[in-house]
DNA sequence: AGGGTGTCCTGGAGGC
DNA sequence: TGCCTCCAGGACACCC
């Protein structure tokens, strides 16, 4: 389930490998992802055209092209891109081949719940977010992301802190797993409304969220079922989840044994204990 | 308007 | 073994 760290190790991975390729033919083998999939307008837009970079934004992919649109990817729960050789066997849930310069090698996208976005969107202006992505929050490492703009951004607010550290207009990229795993080292409860919190509470929040990503970054991503880098290694960053998928199992800090709620849908993992 | 829920999707786990 | 149900997650539409 690729997050933030997940998504920039594929960033990072793939950009050599295809900045200043051609796209020589786009092809899909499925009607669509989350969005319908036209080959014929993607060729007719980016054929021959060249990548000029690939670049991450919270949890996107934006292949910036010559001319005056891009491609926005999202690996969604299952995706993951790969560069392979043309004549390479696809696999069972690839579903979009880029054919790059003469057609001799692939990047293809693979996806088995295919929760993936691949779509055009329009190029931006200078350093500019696309208009797509103009709703998204601060990255959690640029600078104006810091303690009094989360204690600002939060006043009168009476969501938990869980979900509001997850909503991308706040801060983008922290989803499931980082948030539970940042709380537990700030020692906040999930359950804690973010209007009620402290401004020490909200620079220990900015603070172990940076260092718990920062980290994974470095560890390759986290793999618990799905993620895999493009060269096939596994990231390793599972291995250090202090809560997640911890139900029952003894605290590292306390022994309390981690519980597990749902919040907005979706699950949180705590010390009760460690995180008031 | 803010906060919560439902929806999309499918593989894997668990129950019987 | 096989069938069924449930669950996982990000983004966004929608409801109250």
């Amino acid at each position: 389930m690729p997050e933030l760290p997940e998504v920039e190790t594929v960033q990072r991975a793939l950009a050599p490998h295809i900045d200043g390729q051609l796209i020589h033919k786009i092809s899909f083998f499925t009607p669509r992802l989350r969005q319908e999939l036209k080959e014929d307008d993607f060729n007719q837009t980016f054929q021959n055209k060249k990548i000029t970079a690939l670049i991450r934004r919270s949890k996107y992919l934006i292949f910036q092209i010559e001319g005056t649109q891009w491609i926005l990817s999202h690996l969604g729960m299952t995706g993951s891109w790969r560069i392979v050789a043309k004549d390479e066997k696809r696999l069972k849930h690839e579903h979009i081949s880029l054919a790059l310069n003469e057609g001799d090698q692939e990047l293809r996208y693979c996806d088995p719940r295919r929760f993936g976005e691949f779509r055009i969107i329009k190029a931006a202006q200078d350093d500019q977010d696309p208009q797509a992505l103009s709703h998204l929050g601060p990255e959690p490492f640029w600078n104006e992301y810091n303690a009094t703009y989360l204690f600002a951004a939060s006043r009168k607010k009476t969501k938990p802190v869980k979900n509001f550290i997850m909503d991308p207009s706040v801060v983008c990229g922290i989803g499931n797993i980082y948030a539970s795993e940042s709380l537990f080292r700030a020692g906040i409860s999930p359950l804690r409304k973010i209007g009620k919190l402290r401004r020490v509470d909200c620079e220990a929040l900015v603070k172990q969220s940076r260092i718990i990503l920062q980290s994974a970054i470095e560890a390759g991503g986290t793999t618990i079922i799905d993620f895999q880098a493009p060269d096939g290694s596994e990231g390793w960053f599972h291995r250090q989840l202090n809560v997640y998928g911890r139900k029952d199992e003894a605290c590292f800090k306390c022994q309390t044994p981690i519980k597990k709620i749902t919040q907005a849908g979706r699950s949180s993992f705590y010390c009760p204990r460690c995180q008031k």
